[in-house]
DNA sequence: GTCTATACACCGATAGAC
DNA sequence: GTCTATCGGTGTATAGAC
């Protein structure tokens, strides 16, 4: 593994804990195993780093999200549950990965580098993707009138937020958000959500 | 008002935006129209002050649930309704909150002080009232047999995480978050979520 | 490619005059 | 209650030896 590589570890583990403004350049290089002044020779700055980091994990949910749409030409719907369960599937994988994104989402951006506009550029191609998609399914019949736009920040609040939610989450779940248990149930309540609903009603008899 | 209330309004803005790491202290004096070290007289440091910015946001979203649930006795369903629809008038109205609420759910808090303390006691508060009513709608029958802390964390999302999502939220929304109609699409949108799903199925025809 | 040494700005916090 | 002055520490970034 190259030093570059370790420094873009290191610093993707410490950014999702801490954001951009929290972690010092002192603590990534230590935990790298390198000197401070080092860095700078992988990374022009600190805002670049950070931005590498940004890049590789969205090109890492862009391939993952290509590798499973594979079998593609299915329905809307079935698409849509693919993309939500293999959505899952990364944010389980990889716990940096969620706080990471939400960070991204709202955290301000007010520096202007290439790298900066390469991580906007990505990060709206992945959601245009997801729009499009509940918009197909909503024209095809297979999803309710929603407006698409409302529904993915749904489904981001309901897959990202939530394995970002950290201490917080725990405690409501009582458990650890990133068991197999609890991830393998965020998908089923995710799931029956989407098909169901919440209410119980005429539509929705008790069981 | 007070100089005290000018700092932790000016606090709380500010924090919001860019987080606790993100805020010097100079930033805030400066916008406060006070020198640094005036900062210091009416707050011990700047843990405190951030963990008073949280209290006052808590205790007031405490103080609304609290109004908003006088005519109780309702069922649980009619009152987890109110309950969504009273937090989302909360979060539109004071764009700050739902950052500050999202900040405080995921930042991690390494510090030990008596507000940091006062803080977690109310936040766990309020969550808990949430996640037994809906534990109640489940046990009456008038929620389908979900997961209640599951069912709270979606709720979380799609409200406070739906308007702490800033410029991303803007962009996939082509919006403004806070506008009027857009607010009232957010209720909308997120019932309808709750009463009907997402999927068209026997249970739930096309309209 | 990695290091030590250093530059210079800002950080949170304190002292003490008014 | 607000100020100026200042403390020690840390921040990002650079210079230059090896």
């Amino acid at each position: 593994m190259t030093s570059r590589d370790k420094i873009l570890d290191v610093a993707e583990s410490l950014f999702a804990r801490r954001g951009y403004a929290g972690i010092g350049l002192r603590e990534v290089a230590d935990a790298s195993g390198l000197s401070k002044s080092s860095l700078f020779h992988h990374f022009r700055s600190k805002e670049q780093l950070y931005h590498e980091v940004l890049l590789r994990m969205l090109r890492h949910i862009e391939e993952r999200f290509a590798a499973a749409a594979i079998a593609a030409g299915d329905s809307p719907r079935a698409q849509l549950e693919r993309w939500i369960d293999e959505l899952i599937d990364i944010l389980a994988e990889h716990p940096t990965i969620p706080r990471l994104l939400l960070r991204s989402i709202f955290e301000e951006e007010d520096a202007v580098s290439p790298e900066a506009d390469a991580t906007e550029q990505r990060m709206a191609q992945i959601l245009g993707d997801a729009e499009r998609l509940i918009r197909r399914g909503v024209e095809c019949g297979e999803l309710r009138p929603v407006s698409a736009a409302h529904t993915l920040q749904t489904l981001i609040g309901a897959t990202v937020y939530h394995f970002a939610s950290a201490e917080v989450g725990e405690g409501i779940l009582g458990r650890p958000l990133f068991s197999a248990d609890e991830v393998a149930r965020r998908k089923r309540e995710v799931l029956s959500l989407l098909q169901h609903g919440l209410f119980v009603s005429q539509e929705n008899p008790a069981p």
